[in-house]
DNA sequence: TTGAAAGCGCTAACAA
DNA sequence: TTGTTAGCGCTTTCAA
């Protein structure tokens, strides 16, 4: 497959090389005139620049990589999704990988985006270890986390605030005459689940009700492993009226397990997820959860990494968004005991 | 962000720099001492080769350009997942970019592409229509559609076989004992969607019954627009025992609808998807459905195009696929009338 | 086994 | 306004 270079292009118009690429570039210092048809020249002979070439020149790739740990989660999708839209716009392409939430690939493909010259990198981390693992690599090319609280961590990254999302939920419950609520899915190796599970707490201890959890005995959240739980759970009578899931596809397990074991949502026992996936508003699911503002989570991740990138600025920002509550039909009023 | 470069690791080593480029190329003219000291003075020194440059020389990035209408769509990033595994594993790194459906856009996109010099690209079209538009620049690019039955055209391409598909749907329904049997949201302007509902009439043929169709008004499909079909068909009584919708989404809307309306599926009406995206799997939803196998799909894909980049092949190849029916709640045996 | 040098396709500083 | 030329960081002949 050979490529038309400047140089042909050049050759064919009777003009040095720079002459084309100036009017490539869209330097001010030429004519107009000599700029249409150089222009013209291009489209006949099907000319495209070699960005590969001018990114060595620019030393810019207009490339970023986005490191998700599953593509096909459709959290990480959509996201990927709206990071697209953002910025392509601002001329940059997207590299993916999919890190399948191993710390050792991570790093692998963490070297991968720095060798490749990426200009900046977005990261949904595999752990809660990723940005120690990941540290000494950090001086290298411009990041931002996105999904994990790094605390204050000197490195950017843009959340929800879990804790207080947490806090929320068991409000609104608690608003529902809820008093025996369950905290299904306690997850360590993840600050994202740490805080989660330490708002449900504090909100139990201030409306004076008995904070109790079911832990996720796996370390990953699959639907799957929410299910086996969940069977686990409903294999014995219970006591709670409502279960608080750590995240939806815990919930969406749940689901599937409480069926299977003739207990009704909402009518026996109320569920509220957490992350609001688009699985969760589907018809006949319809998932009464958390909601993580993924386009917004999205647009302040490319901001703070584009500012980094292109104003070099070598600080670092954090920004905790707030979630909001989505109500669907997995809860319903009760009376309050006692 | 200074970069450390080939030279510096030379000087630092004493040895001219291209020493360094053979120790790192696995070149065999080097002594195995030399490479040993040199790989290790690399990882002290944070070194990693210029991947741009490198590119530059080889004349191959090791990139692979993904387009997709829709990275959120389940089905795409399903796909996108088992492209990313199975190309990484060879040494290539997939640029994502989305059409949104655009033919404008793609066409944009795949000159993005042939600029950004990828060694190929995988392209699930926008539409019917994108052989067409992109054919002038099919030769600067080896490419490989993905979904689309481009019939006899001179390019490769991976599908399923929609025909047999839709017509397997219809003997499967006709075997519960359903004999008037509606086809939802037959569509223009995809051959993916005329063979289906061609897959549809001539199994209705061969087995003497009926066919008839809704047309889908909308040119794109959605869970929205299947639902709002949906409305409108349950707003007047309802002659047939099954549905049989043109893809999941669509059914995934007829499913609330029906609720809204209090239909009970599989009660009141049999329905069948086709695609198999992963909600459809889900607990409450338990769609039956035609499957595309995607991670063959994908396998088939990456397969093809790997095949033309590294053997540079000339040539194309068409593969299609036989879909596969699955079995779960949604449609139940009928006693056939008359 | 190693070094010197050409060249990949482009941009930009400098000259004309 | 245009041409000449250096150089981006690397691989790979060709010589030594």
């Amino acid at each position: 497959m050979k490529q038309v270079t400047i140089k042909d292009v050049a050759r064919a118009a009777g003009v040095s090389y720079s002459t084309v690429s100036r009017s490539l570039t869209g330097s001010p210092e030429i004519s107009e005139k000599t700029r249409e048809r150089i222009l013209q020249l291009c489209r006949e002979m099907n000319y495209t620049a070699n960005t590969v070439a001018r990114s060595m020149v620019m030393k810019s790739t207009k490339l970023l990589g986005l490191i998700v740990t599953d593509i096909s989660n459709p959290f990480m999708s959509e996201m990927a999704y709206y990071i697209d839209g953002q910025t392509r716009d601002r001329g940059y392409n997207i590299v993916l990988c999919n890190s399948l939430r191993s710390p050792e690939q991570e790093r692998i493909l963490f070297e991968l985006m720095i060798s490749r010259k990426v200009d900046g990198v977005i990261l949904l981390p595999a752990d809660s270890e990723s940005y120690r693992n990941l540290s000494p690599l950090l001086g290298s090319v411009p990041t931002v986390f996105v999904g994990e609280n790094l605390r204050d961590a000197p490195e950017s990254y843009v959340t929800v605030d879990n804790f207080r999302g947490a806090y929320m939920g068991v409000e609104y419950l608690y608003g529902l005459g809820h008093r025996k609520i369950l905290y299904f899915g306690k997850r360590k190796g993840s600050t994202t689940h740490q805080l989660r599970s330490e708002g449900y707490e504090a909100a139990c201890r201030d409306l004076g009700i008995r904070p109790h959890y079911l832990n996720n005995t796996f370390s990953s959240t699959s639907i799957k492993h929410g299910y086996q739980l969940a069977l686990q759970l409903f294999s014995q009578p219970l006591e709670d009226t409502a279960i608080f899931a750590a995240t939806d596809t815990n919930a969406l397990g749940i689901l599937q397990a409480a069926e299977e074991k003739g207990i009704r949502i909402p009518d026996d026992l109320s569920l509220l997820g957490f992350d609001n996936i688009r699985d969760s508003g589907l018809p006949r699911i319809g998932l009464t959860t958390i909601e993580q503002p993924r386009k917004l989570l999205a647009s302040m991740a490319v901001d703070s990494l584009l500012d980094k990138i292109e104003n070099e600025l070598s600080g670092y920002t954090h920004r905790i968004l707030t979630p909001t509550l989505v109500e669907r039909t997995t809860c319903r009023a009760v009376t309050p005991e006692g």
